[in-house]
RNA sequence: GGUGAGGUGGCCGAGUGGUCGAAGGCGCACGCCUGGAAAGUGUGUAACGGGAAACCGUUCGAGGGUUCGAAUCCCUCCCUCACCGCCA
């Protein structure tokens, strides 16, 4: 959530920052809103403020034992003009936080304009597309070939956009999360966490997903507002929420292997075949919580974190900057990493490393204490795969074929897959 | 799943209808004391909203209700702890 105070102080301003989002503020309507809010909140405060005087006098009257009778009759009428003006304010308050919460964050200066990833600004590459000397597979035959990979039997067990796999890959699979975490924990400096993948509306809320993108979700058929995580960002970054934290504590590191579950709403027609798209599939996530006066740079140490992966695997890739109309709800600023894949001919994003500054902590009230001041203040968030464990394995199986279809090990993966040299 | 006990400030903990935003303690901050420290001692110390400020309002797990007035009474829900049952 933005600052409101921010809003009400140059709301037009704010609406020009937010057109770079695709976000349309109705400057006028949101003032009209504001200024009746205002006007009825010090209606309701002057009442209550006087029925409170009122009571304390009574409270004062009957323990001098005084008779009371006449005080009360006179308070008849208050409690109805304050009820009425209470409803009032309700509807109005609620009306504005609906704006409120529906409001994107704003864009760091740096971000380009543009309306989606087309626009995106391409601010590194790291090696080399891989080049081959036969026809290149894409993952799907690939994984097939190898009778390892099995979207039919997926789709009999469940439906469309879910895979099986077997063997060396179930194993690869679980090899890159270990390499992962293992690499994010001992050079790196993450504190690993297992975490609940079912959350509560609350948390949703928190990181952004709710109230504005309920359908991407996966809700469960419960009494309670429960929800499949459609990242670990959510429960990761919900443990600071309605927290104070030391500032000595900060900056906090989180890495964590979780399933990630998208109901991949509106993209029906996209990335249909094989596993780009999948409505589970598992990441490891990366979530620091920091003072704000250091979230800037921890973007670019976690990122770089990152990259560290695709370094290790020797997998080639850039880093973008997505540009306003590309850019997620939270996100001030955003980097992309963007895999190789042979098979598509094309850099695939792979990872997704956002500054949230204090969107996010607004959301939940998330602070720390200052030690100067003494003073609860905002942290700052930031999250981003460490990777998406599904691609990786996609660029895993594409950049590392062979001419029969076998795989090699990347060497980084070697003592995770029994020291075997290739998969086949 | 059953039974019982609880949820109060950064933490512990008192408070069962009225000068209670809340005793006391810990912690923390600043001072006194000291060569310096510890101990001792004094003062201060919740968050959020509105306001330039004075000040006003809200908040005692969450949400409803009763009342002129609710931390305190009633209802629903959530969570924690203990014991029993069941289970990985």
């Amino acid at each position: 959530m933005l600052d409101p105070k921010l809003i009400r102080s140059d709301a037009q301003a704010i609406a020009e920052r937010l057109k770079i989002k695709k976000y349309e503020l109705d400057v006028a309507g949101f003032e009209a809103l504001e200024e009746r809010r205002k006007a009825i909140q010090v209606e309701t405060e002057t009442l209550q403020s006087e029925r409170n005087a009122r009571s304390k006098g009574i409270g004062k009257a009957k323990a001098a034992g005084e008779d009371i009778a006449p005080l009360i009759a006179e308070m008849d009428k208050m409690g109805a003009a304050l009820e009425e003006k209470k409803a009032e304010l309700k509807v109005l308050q609620d009306e504005l936080n609906a704006l409120l919460s529906g409001m994107p964050n704003i864009p760091d200066e740096e971000v380009p304009t543009g309306n989606d990833e087309n626009d995106n600004v391409e601010v590194a590459v790291w090696g080399e597309p891989t080049t081959f000397d036969f026809e290149v597979k894409d993952h799907v035959a690939l994984g097939e070939g190898l009778g390892k990979l099995d979207f039919e039997t997926a789709s009999k067990l469940t439906g469309s956009r879910f895979v099986l796999m077997r063997g060396a890959l179930a194993k690869l699979h679980r090899a890159l999360a270990q390499f992962m975490l293992d690499t994010h924990t001992e050079t790196n400096g993450y504190e690993e966490l297992y975490l609940p993948y079912i959350v509560n509306d609350e948390s949703l809320y928190g990181t952004g997903q709710l109230p504005k993108f309920a359908e991407d979700l996966f809700k469960l058929h419960a009494d309670r507002e429960f929800y499949l995580i459609p990242t670990a960002e959510v429960p990761a970054t919900n443990i600071v929420r309605n927290e104070i934290v030391e500032e000595a504590e900060l900056p906090l590191q989180f890495v964590c292997h979780t399933p990630c579950f998208r109901s991949e709403a509106g993209s029906y027609g996209r990335d249909v075949r094989g596993m780009i798209r999948q409505h589970q599939f598992d990441k490891v996530e990366l979530v620091q919580v920091v003072k704000p006066e250091d979230s800037d740079a921890a973007l670019e140490t976690l990122t770089s974190h990152a990259e560290g992966i695709l370094q290790a695997l020797e997998l080639p890739y850039r880093k973008v900057m997505l540009c306003g109309g590309d850019l997620g709800f939270s996100a001030v600023k955003t980097y992309d990493l963007e895999v190789w894949l042979p098979g598509q001919q094309a850099y695939r994003e792979i990872s997704s490393c956002s500054n949230t500054r204090d969107f996010q902590a607004r959301r939940m009230q998330a602070r720390y204490r200052d030690q100067a001041s003494g003073k609860p203040a905002l942290v700052h968030t930031l999250n981003g795969s460490g990777l998406a464990v599904g691609r990786t394995m996609i660029a895993v199986l594409e950049n590392y074929q062979q001419e029969d279809g076998s795989i090699k090990v990347p060497e980084a993966l070697k003592s995770y897959m029994g020291n075997i040299d290739v998969i086949r």
